[in-house]
DNA sequence: ACTTGTACCATCACTATACATGGTACATAT
DNA sequence: ATATGTACCATGTATAGTGATGGTACAAGT
């Protein structure tokens, strides 16, 4: 597990970490059920905040990338390779295009797009 | 026609303006063919910067409530009380709203959603 | 000449968000 | 005691978008 962090990198540092863990699970230089250094253990070698690592493993564990195990660490998943390869970015993209796209079509403009996406997303009843 | 137009009020301007004569449409104080001032004369009267004007004028076009007929001046639409109805900022709304419930199921937080939403956004080729 | 809508150029204040940081605290399990 | 992930409090910087402003300019039609 070499992870290198780049803080000149336009890329966010949690994304960074992110992308480098998936990477490794992908180049199976990370196999299912190998530890990973805990939050603080990894935010001290690479020189980060806490939060940050914090952020990287949350996002990773939604993803079913990692498995944490309270006090005992944090493991790679069992399915993890197979999860490294679903791109929800895109998925979210793809069905953010379609819906921006219908919404153009009709003629609204990027403006109240944007406001009526700010609005909805600061409903929490959604 | 009288138009009253509150700078405190946290509505944009150019939104109030838009808003009133949609009503006065919708109360037919303005029926379909009837002239609306020039975008400098209401500026003026308003005490509103004419691009302020321009805006709400520009809308209320696209939304089929008013005519530009270039030279000749601006006016109301044949089918403006019908149109005036159409709530398009809700219909917006609803599309998009049933979108981000659809990511937030799939386990995407809002920031990833905003993330999304920014990249489709910037992609002008959509 | 004059007015119409429109299209550029631009600036400013305001707001919202993302990212990263720091500190403190907690239950869990060794 | 110690270490785990996690949750809350908070701050600061940077970026992006909105709303509104101002100036200049243009074609179209009277």
């Amino acid at each position: 597990m070499e992870i290198v962090i780049d803080i000149d990198d336009p890329i966010p540092l949690f994304a960074q970490l992110i992308e480098q863990i998936k990477h490794a699970v992908a180049k199976e230089h990370l196999k299912p059920g190998d530890a990973l250094p805990s939050i603080r253990q990894l935010a001290n070698d690479l020189a980060l905040n806490s939060k940050t690592v914090a952020k990287a493993y949350r996002l990773l564990e939604r993803d079913s990338i990692i498995q944490t195990k309270g006090y005992r660490g944090t493991f790679i998943h069992p399915e993890a390779k197979k999860n490294s390869a679903v791109d929800m970015a895109a998925w979210v993209e793809e069905k953010i295009t379609h819906t921006i796209a219908v919404c153009r079509d009709a003629g609204v403009t990027d403006s109240e797009i944007r406001i009526a996406f700010a609005n909805v997303m600061n409903k929490r009843n959604v």
